[in-house]
DNA sequence: CGCTGGATTGACTCGGATCAAGTCGAGTGG
DNA sequence: CCACTCGACTTGATCCGAGTCAATCCAGCG
């Protein structure tokens, strides 16, 4: 009956059943927002800590030019980054893609379940280097990867992370997300990426096509991505206690 | 007499002086690097927290090509990640580019450190959160920024953090990094940097020769990179106590 | 004084952007 | 139930920024 977010928590460290049910209480009335609607926006002095338990969010830039760069999907389980409220402004945006659920926890009732619950505490900084290891390989990608390579590389990305919280259904997973944002995410242009889908789909390996991505071949994807599973879960440590 | 390390948490939360004692005694006895040796490399077990106190280094990722991707420099008063003990395996590099003074913190020492003086944890972790946000602006630069606004941009990044930690004078910076490896961290080929670079010099923003970075007109080079200097310390938020 | 590794420049090529038409599918209203 | 509409996806033609390959050039140094 756990939501995503203990789920996703409880894979990284064992919670214990206080815990459980302190994050459960603190989740427990949240609210539905519409799709493409801002959670917070650049410049906001941050408020509390969200989590998305239903739907698809990300975070994102615009540039004076009108440009825009996304810098991570956020899925149900995910959070918003919790240390935030150390700074002044937010550096970047975070809308709502899909109809979403998420639920909201004042920042000072979070600091002290942290406080309280060194568990949740550490479950919380192991996502949190988990997303740090996901930038990582988002500027791996943009810089040194070809566009196809990028492109295999994220749907690996999200079909893993996607996989860790139960979202896809063997072979397949709903990815409501379009062809703009997804090249607003690699860099690239809505015509190019759209290229080089036809060109995955061409090569076995995967299709993605309305709104459902399929994985055919999964290590012709793998190969074509050049992916390394271990940095978003095999590389967690696992305490004794 | 605090270290440029000290200096630059301080810098963030104010410090007791206990605080300042203690972290002086645990960085007292530095060592010494050669240039171009791997601190820690991907896929080790993370070992003790690193603080670079002299020099400078970088994180980087290779690729199975050969090709190496620089996530982010590293020069006097950063400090590698806190929370990667969490980790079962680095999912990066760290390599010295300069003779370097380095010192050790045992990771169960650090964590009584910050444990014990929240103040000295608070500003840890507003490093963490620049780093972060230093990340997100690497990642709209290389996906939404043309060559020359990357390359401007960067130079930005790196003079004003040097500014921070004393390490300018004053229109000029001793910038001890290679063509070479400024292409692998902006994604782009060491001959086409050259270019941008002359570029730059012509357009009378900035100059990059023998190892040191001349900003000629700030102005310039700021509205050349489209860059907001907000995200590395405006955005800092002063506690009341 | 010649060696060496970085920086610089030129000639050529190509991946991906741009511009411009379509096409398709889901939702809407008659 | 069908015509209309609108947003998202596809495809083609063309152009340009940046990569590649290949010479130098140059400064520091043994």
């Amino acid at each position: 009956m756990a939501n995503r977010f203990i789920q996703k928590l409880n894979g990284f460290v064992r919670l214990s059943d206080t815990e459980v049910s302190v994050l459960t209480s603190v989740t427990e009335t949240p609210e539905h927002c519409a799709p493409k609607r801002d959670l917070m926006r650049e410049g906001d002095r941050p408020g509390p800590v969200f989590v998305i338990l239903e739907g698809w969010a990300c975070r994102y830039k615009v540039l004076p030019n009108g440009a825009r760069q996304i810098l991570a999907y956020l899925m149900p389980g995910d959070a918003c980054d919790l240390d935030i409220g150390l700074l002044e402004e937010m550096d970047h945006s975070i809308q709502t893609i899909t109809p979403a659920v998420v639920a909201t926890i004042d920042r000072t009732a979070m600091d002290g379940i942290m406080d309280q619950h060194p568990g949740v505490a550490r479950a919380m900084y192991v996502g949190q280097l988990i997303d740090e290891a996901t930038l990582h390989a988002w500027i791996t990608s943009m810089g040194r990867r070809t566009s196809i390579e990028r492109v295999a590389h994220l749907m690996c990305e999200l079909y893993l992370r996607a996989r860790n919280v139960g979202l896809t259904s063997e072979p397949r997973l709903a990815l409501p997300l379009s062809q703009a944002m997804l090249a607003d995410s690699l860099g690239m242009t809505p015509v190019h990426l759209n290229r080089v889908l036809r060109e995955l789909r061409a090569s076995g390996a995967m299709t993605l096509q309305r709104g459902s991505l399929t994985i055919e071949e999964p290590e012709r994807l793998v190969r074509i991505a050049g992916f390394d599973e271990n940095y978003l879960h095999r590389r967690l440590r696992r305490r004794a206690s």
